[in-house]
Parts: structure tokens; C-alpha cells; sequence
RNA sequence: GGUGCCGUACCCAAGUGGUAAGGGACAGGUCUGCAAAACCUCUAUGCACCGGUUCGAAUCCGGUCGGCACCUCCA
């Protein structure tokens, strides 16, 4: 299987060679931990993730490193305003270490949730401080870098390939660069590499280095991180369209800078999630968590179906409709799978046989730019195909899942019939009564205080089988 | 103001020149005392609008209207 994928460097769907033969060496930015990861964050995870198990169905091994951002971000502008974390442990009243603590581990719930494949590293920010010097220093030998008012900044007049990721026009950016620029910049778009001087109104992180004490710039651990654990060249770097102008540009710059060679390959963006007030932020009011999905009766995994159905280079509108009819969708497939265990119990499902086809197309359809809605529709048309055998279904779709990830192959044929309390059992027996002596009147009655009571009838020919009702949406 | 993306049925959403995937919802059918569940079937001569290129356009070109994103921390 050879697998094409979108490059944001060049604008065009590449066929993917890796820099070595059978493995794939993988960068995805990560979350920064001075709050919640909202649905909107998640679906980039969900992307990667898609990326990540394609690959590895396509035969490769995946180094897949990922940073975790413990050290604070601005919460503005690059010179100004009070450090993220910093803002957060304010408002929470903590050490900004429990802060980033305490965030990292929601995060990776929700990633766990969310059937997200751990990456094979988790690098933290604040651990390898001294990796961001070290870079720093060797960008400053080869005459990347000037001191300017305490700050260590990265001179971008002194890297020509400025802005080609995002295809930046440098002289129109630079007339209409915002008011309030850095004076101590040479250029507005040059960077801080390492900070000693800040307005920050209080500074919680601090570190010593050959420039004084202070914090590294917000670009720099990505760089300093994904070459120590991956090489100075690698395959993938990937992460949300938002990183294309600034985050990622600005990587470019200094990991070339100080290797002198490509430092990436093939550069990934996954797009937005958007809803009826366009982009999911805090400061919009929409900021909604897996938490909240759960919450409102979701499982995590209804989210995934709903990011599945989209492409990923593609804005997704999520709105609680949609939310509800891919939760509707999960159910049905998941009762599909069901049904075709009960149906092929004790027998072999390894072999495709006639499903072939279907996971022909299936691959196809990943294979090429990842098209998870395509994909996902093969596994419909499979699953309704009548000239299919049960056992070649469920091997199909297993299959299938091993990229998809809903979680098919931990499905139980044992609908968790558990315990009915014995009230709801005596009004089912009483029901049965009334229907043998054809007081429909009085079993209609029992019906809907049962369901009340939260439990549904389905009656077969042979008696009438009980139900929780709210239990059916998480299985 | 500058740059880019998008506008497909009731909703979500694939589809980049060859005659509209898939899911949800709705409706009908089988089944049932009636339901529920399950299963089956159906839903766009048309892809914002106007004009053009072409044997052929949702797909290419031009224009109009509308939406979104980026240019600033952001997945």
C-alpha cells in the first residue's frame, strides 16, 4: 500500500517516502497545559492519530514524539501580556507545575477516551531546557541571532526561505504590521529565542543560561525536542493549519538555520472544527470539552465517528444535530457488529474471502489523502452488501478498524443484561398475563410504567426481553 | 484593508471534466394485538446565482451574492 499525503510545503497530494525505508518518524505539536483541551483541539488529535495507524497499516513502524508545552506561552502578543500558566495558577491558586500536571493528565484521558494511540515519546517542555541552549547557542555561532533589550532574538533577514511554508509575502506583512511592534526587533517578524527581560507581571518558570536567567521562546522546544528524539531530518511534522504562519514558520527558520539541511520532509495540517460562531474558542464562549460531551449522554467515541466524517482538510461544523446523528450512526454500526458475532459464534473469521474487495477500496480511500468519509462509507456498503458471508463482514470490518479505531473488536455479543431490578421483572410477568388473557388495555398500561421507569420492552415471539434504556448508548 | 478556503437534498458530508458516495432524520414496507427493536425500500435530471469554455461541468474560466479562516496567542 503506498500512501499520498497532502504536503502544506508544496501544496499537492505527494506519494510519502520516508528518509528510511520501514520507518516513519512523526512530530506532532502538542497541547499546552494551562487548561482544558476543547472538542476543536481534540480533532486534530484525532487526525494525527488517523495518520499515524494509516501509516503503520501501510507496513511502516511510527516513531511518533509529541511535546507536551509545560512551560508558558503569552497569552498575546510575543512582548507583552501575563504568561498563560501563569494566568492559570492565578486563577486556581496553585504551583504552575500541579497546574501543567493536572491539565496533562485530562489531556490524556481524553486522548485514551478518544481511542487515540499514545506517541511512542511524550516530551515535556521543561525537561529539556537545556536542548532549547544548546540549539540557541549553535544558532547564535552561525550569526542567526542579535541581544537586544535582555531578549535573545532570531534574525529572519539572515534566513532567505523565510515564510515558504505559509507562502508569506514579506514586504506586504511588514507594511501592515500591527502598531505595537517590539523596538528592540530589526524585523517585526523576528523572533524571541530566549527571554530574560519580559513584561510579564510574574515570571513562575525561570532558568538559568549563557544570556541570564529567563524562559526560551515559545517556537524553540519544538525544534530543540523533535531533533533530539527523531534526528535533524525527519518525515512528518504535523499539527493544526493555525501553526502554518507563524509556529511552524518560525521552526523552519531556526532548525535549518542551525542544521544547515531540510529539517522536514512533509509538513500536515488538519483544519478547524467550527460551529454556528465560527472558530471553537474560549474567548468566543464555546468552549466545549469531551467532558461536556459526556456530560450531555455522548461516549467519546460518537466524537470520533463525527470527526471521521469529515475530511481533515476540510472545516468540520459541529453542532449538537450532528453530534446526534453520528451517535446514531455509531449505535447502528455497533449493532451491525454485534448481530454478526451472535451469527458467527465459533466460527473463523480471519478470512476476508469476498470482503477483499471492500478493503481494496477501503485502503484505496486512506491510502489516498486520507479520506476517512470515503473510507467509512466503503465499510457501510460492505456491512449492507447481501452477497457477503457474517464471518467475512466481521473480518472486513475489524480490518477496517484497525485504522478507524471505534473500538469494534471489544465489542461483546453479551448485551449486558444486568441485573433488572425484580419490581420492573413482576410488572413484565404481570404484562405477559395480561397479554395471555388479551387485556391489551391493561399491558399497554405496564408498558409505559416500565418505560418510565427507564426500561424498554421488546417483545419476540417467544417473551417479552427487558432493556435499560440509557444503558444502550454507551455500548 | 490584504491573503486563502468554501457554498452539494431536511441536517452532516464525500466527490476536481464523463453523467451526484455514505451517515442521520423523515416516509413506506416486512414483522406485531398495538408498539418497540430488527431488516428492507425510498428521498437532489441536480450541486448558491449569472454568463462562458467543452461533445460533455458540481468539477475549468469570469462575474455576483453569502459564509469561514488567516494576517495577532490559538488545534
Amino acid at each position: 500500500m503506498k500512501v499520498s499525503i497532502f504536503n502544506t510545503m508544496s501544496r499537492s497530494i505527494e506519494q510519502f517516502e520516508p528518509l528510511s525505508a520501514d520507518t516513519v518518524r512523526m512530530y506532532c505539536c502538542g497541547p499546552t497545559v494551562y487548561n482544558f483541551a476543547h472538542i476543536g483541539n481534540l480533532r486534530t488529535y484525532v487526525f494525527e492519530d488517523i495518520l499515524r495507524k494509516t501509516l503503520e497499516y501501510a507496513g511502516y513502524r511510527v516513531e511518533h514524539v509529541m511535546n507536551v508545552t509545560d512551560v508558558g506561552h503569552l497569552t498575546d502578543d510575543a512582548d507583552d501580556g501575563i504568561d498563560k500558566m501563569v494566568k492559570s495558577s492565578q486563577e486556581m491558586g496553585k504551583d504552575v507545575y500541579e497546574i501543567a500536571r493536572f491539565y496533562t493528565d485530562a489531556f490524556f484521558k481524553d486522548i485514551d477516551e478518544l481511542n487515540i494511540a499514545r506517541p511512542t515519546v511524550t516530551c515535556h517542555a521543561t525537561e529539556h531546557i537545556g536542548d532549547m541552549i544548546e540549539l540557541i547557542k549553535r544558532l547564535e555561532k552561525n550569526g542567526h541571532t542579535y541581544f537586544a533589550g535582555g531578549n535573545v532574538y532570531f534574525s529572519i533577514d539572515t534566513f532567505p526561505q523565510y515564510g515558504n511554508l505559509a507562502k508569506l509575502n514579506l514586504e506586504d506583512l511588514r507594511s501592515g504590521a500591527r502598531i505595537n511592534v517590539d523596538p528592540n526587533k530589526r524585523n517585526p517578524k523576528d523572533f524571541v529565542l530566549w527571554f530574560t527581560n519580559s513584561k510579564f507581571e510574574r515570571q513562575a518558570m525561570l532558568w538559568d543560561s549563557p544570556w541570564g536567567i529567563g524562559y526560551p521562546g515559545w517556537h524553540i522546544e519544538c525544534s530543540a525536542m523533535s531533533m533530539k528524539y527523531l534526528g535533524e531530518s525527519f518525515d512528518i511534522h504535523c499539527g493544526g493549519i493555525d501553526h502554518i504562519p507563524v509556529h511552524h514558520t518560525n521552526e523552519i527558520a531556526q532548525s535549518e538555520a542551525a542544521t544547515g539541511k531540510q529539517w522536514v520532509s512533509y509538513w500536515v495540517h488538519g483544519e478547524f472544527l467550527i460551529n454556528d460562531t465560527g472558530k471553537m474558542s474560549k474567548s468566543k464562549g464555546s468552549f466545549l470539552t469531551l467532558q461536556l460531551l459526556k456530560e450531555k449522554g455522548f461516549d467519546p467515541v460518537d466524537y470520533r465517528y463525527f470527526c471521521l466524517g469529515g475530511h481533515y482538510r476540510s472545516q468540520l461544523q459541529f453542532s449538537w444535530d450532528s453530534m446526534q446523528s453520528a451517535r446514531n450512526a455509531r449505535l447502528n454500526l455497533f449493532q451491525r457488529i454485534v448481530s454478526l458475532r451472535k451469527e458467527t459464534k465459533d466460527q473463523n473469521i480471519k478470512n476476508l474471502g469476498a470482503a477483499e474487495k471492500y478493503v481494496q477500496l477501503f485502503e484505496n480511500h486512506m491510502a489516498q489523502d486520507m479520506n476517512a468519509p470515503r473510507a467509512l462509507a466503503e465499510l457501510w456498503s460492505m456491512l449492507k452488501d447481501p452477497e457477503l458471508a457474517a464471518t467475512e463482514k466481521l473480518a472486513g470490518a475489524l480490518r477496517m478498524d484497525s485504522i478507524l479505531s471505534l473500538g469494534l473488536k471489544n465489542i461483546s455479543i453479551d448485551t449486558d443484561e444486568d441485573e433488572i431490578p425484580q419490581e420492573i421483572l413482576d410488572l413484565v410477568e404481570e404484562r405477559r398475563i395480561a397479554k395471555v388473557q388479551k387485556n391489551y388495555a391493561r399491558a399497554d398500561q405496564l408498558r409505559a410504567i416500565v418505560e418510565k421507569a427507564g426500561y424498554q420492552l421488546k417483545d419476540t415471539p417467544e417473551n417479552s426481553i427487558v432493556v435499560r434504556i440509557c444503558n444502550q448508548m454507551h455500548k
